[in-house]
DNA sequence: TGCCGTGTTTGATCCACGTCAACCCCGGGT
DNA sequence: ACCCGGGGTTGACGTGGATCAAACACGGCA
């Protein structure tokens, strides 16, 4: 879609919006800050914006200037490379950051598409970085979100590197599980946001596996699935297929 | 080896060292600092510590204080689960930094393993931390290699997620070739320090599979293999291979 | 209400890589 | 000089997941 940036200016909304009063602060940057910090990351947040399903908070090449926080909604990273071949590098639910790839090269290295209509707050980087010069905690936060993100990049990689598919697929059902928990949802219940030709590009399989693997699980009792809808009915189940030697 | 913690306190040099004459600076943290703020680092690093071959320099589960700076040698870094799968998570040769997965649960994630004799200098993080709240560009460089340390592991779920055994072995040895380059050794002839279930390990190959690939590039007169030591004949084939189209 | 397009399921077949096993090479110790 | 052991190579064979192909479910729209 070539309307993505007028679209995208369209739905930049110049209101302030208020870190101290935002119910996210457990998850996302301003964990246990004092109130007159909280106030001072007021300022940080200067943007919000408003994304449709389908539509790029940014696109690999742009030149980067603020990470994104995730104030609702769902979204994919990507990068794809000439030959056609892509890759989702992750998947971002409220709370959670969008943007640290672009930090080393002040240019964003994949996409960010939003999976239903969302809502980001934009934090620009160098305003971020002058207030964690000042605000200890939030600096030491911020590098712990970075790090966490190199944490979770490596279980991705031994998740690719030595996984078998229902193995695969287990490990991604029961992360999700968990993060909605996390932020208050049922961990049984959930509906996927995404694709399963997105899942097979996150777990390094194709579709039709990926399918097939969902059948598996439901023959087996593990879950019942019905399109986009999960219910996990065994979750030691699951948990246990994941820890079985190969072979 | 159930020495390594007495090894490591006898190999604990308590000298000064210098950041400021260090000749690593381009490719360490302090990157273009001017002389004034070179001479404050050089209070932050501490203590050097010498590793011989197989000596771990920390280990997964070990409380996190310091990230590491490759001064000599080289590294790998990996992460085991309880079934004895394991998965190498990346190499680190002179100038790159060890530990920044630790800094998010306050607990080294992996383990670190010295590949040949080695030396590191220890950089406590919260001596890190206060000192790049005033000083801007170390601040800023520091976001950047931890940033850049997300996109390399995209760049490793790419790889795994999306290529064949050919392509991940020639992607890794044109990226080890461009690393030894920027280091002022030859980009076409190297010493492999790993072994080759190491390298299947992060390529998340069998070991046979990689022997197969390097016998098979051998053939094709990509390059010239002799047990560890490799000489590249044909950078373009390599690079040409990697971004075949599947199938 | 029926049609169309997109995403999903399922089946049949193929092939890249894993597995198992034998052998080789080379360096170190006696 | 010999043996020994760990890493590396090579071959034969098996298999998990890719590929190709067909049918199906569902939401949107005329």
């Amino acid at each position: 879609m070539s309307t993505d940036a007028a679209t995208a200016r369209l739905t930049f909304e110049v209101v302030k919006t208020a870190c101290s009063n935002c119910n996210l602060r457990e998850l996302c940057l301003p964990i246990g800050l004092p109130p007159a910090d909280l106030r001072r990351l007021d300022e940080l947040v200067s943007t919000r914006r408003r994304l449709k399903r389908g539509d790029h908070l940014y696109r690999a090449g742009q030149e980067f200037e603020s990470i994104y926080a995730v104030r609702s909604g769902f979204f994919k990273t990507d990068v794809l490379i000439e030959d056609g071949r892509d890759q989702v590098t992750g998947f971002q639910m409220t709370g959670e950051l969008l943007g640290l790839d672009g930090i080393s090269s002040e240019v964003h290295t994949c996409n960010a598409i939003a999976l239903e209509d969302s809502e980001v707050c934009a934090i620009p980087f160098s305003h971020l970085e002058s207030l964690s010069r000042q605000i200890h905690t939030l600096q030491h936060h911020f590098h712990k979100v970075m790090s966490r993100e190199i944490v979770r990049d490596h279980g991705v990689m031994m998740l690719l590197g030595t996984m078998r598919a229902e193995e695969r697929l287990a490990a991604f059902l029961l992360n999700l599980s968990q993060r909605f928990k996390a932020r208050g949802y049922s961990p049984a219940e959930f509906n996927l946001r995404m694709s399963r030709d997105e899942i097979g590009s996150y777990l390094g399989l194709k579709l039709e596996t990926v399918s097939r693997a969902f059948s598996r699980f439901q023959e087996d009792g593990l879950l019942a699935v019905h399109q986009r809808k999960v219910r996990i009915l065994n979750t030691a189940g699951l948990r246990k297929l994941m820890s079985h030697q190969r072979g």
